[in-house]
DNA sequence: GTGCTATTTGCAACTGATATGCAGTAATGG
DNA sequence: CCATTACTGCATATCAGTTGCAAATAGCAC
């Protein structure tokens, strides 16, 4: 196994145009870290508290570049109203439930929609792209 | 047919203590006149093509109160980053799809969902509650 | 209609999330 | 280690939505 993740994901940057910088690493460091899908912010936090030197305006910068190379997900959770992100490397399809009382928030492995693809685009002569399927509710703790 | 529709959206306001005022009716107005959900910001230079003198705060304040009331939905179209209010009074539940192109809006009359809260209480033991399910893609003419 | 009270409104100012302009810095290929 | 060009930091701007407060008004009682 010569070729690992970090390894593949330059690789992906480089083929862009694009560089693999030490901000951009410790973006992807803690993506990589955490099982949950990050806020800008709460990222940015993240970082800090690593004592890692990046402005608020870097991390945006940097999300979207990730973005747009298909290294990350954006995604929205129900409600929330602010983007959030994280990696894609090694992890299915999947969506996810966030509780209303502590705001945890829970993959769920499954996604029902593959086979409606078809229906929908017959039914809105639509050609479907993407889709976002959050929900919300309240987990064991806060009910 | 006594009670029409204006005539118990008002009932339902004032059972909750507040009032049916000019811009809160212009803004219901609006809604049901509008067959796809509008941002704040659409709905206000709609009111102001209308001539009629609203505040954009008032817009806020009465989409936020109109929600609390249960009379409109709120929700985040996929990848917009801002909310959309429709009018709830006489629509089943529904999801929608945007075109990447045009930003035309459609909805979508299906809900596969339903039979899925059970499997996901079991799996994450939350109490499911609300849930969001957009669609992106292309529209025929943006094809 | 008159008057009373609580809700609403408009205006201004504010917050929070994200974007942009620009000059300086640093990652890559040669 | 040089040149090129992407990237970073800082300041500043924009956009969505919120909040404080005094003035306006809806709804009710008379």
């Amino acid at each position: 196994m010569s070729h690992g993740v970090k390894t593949r994901m330059k690789d992906e940057i480089r083929a862009a145009g694009r560089r693999m910088t030490r901000t951009r690493r410790a973006v992807l460091a803690v993506l990589e870290a955490t099982r949950y899908p990050l806020s800008p912010a709460e990222l940015y936090a993240r970082l800090k508290k690593k004592n890692i030197a990046i402005d608020p305006v870097t991390v945006y910068r940097n999300l979207t570049a990730l973005k747009e190379l298909g290294l990350i997900a954006q995604l929205e959770l129900h409600h929330e109203g602010r983007f959030r992100y994280e990696i894609k490397e090694g992890r299915d399809h999947h969506h996810h439930i966030r509780c209303n009382g502590c705001g945890r928030i829970v993959d769920l492995l499954l996604c029902p929609l593959k086979k409606l693809t078809a229906m929908i685009e017959q039914e809105t002569r639509f050609v479907v792209g993407d889709h976002s399927l959050e929900w919300s509710g309240w987990c064991p703790k806060c009910q």
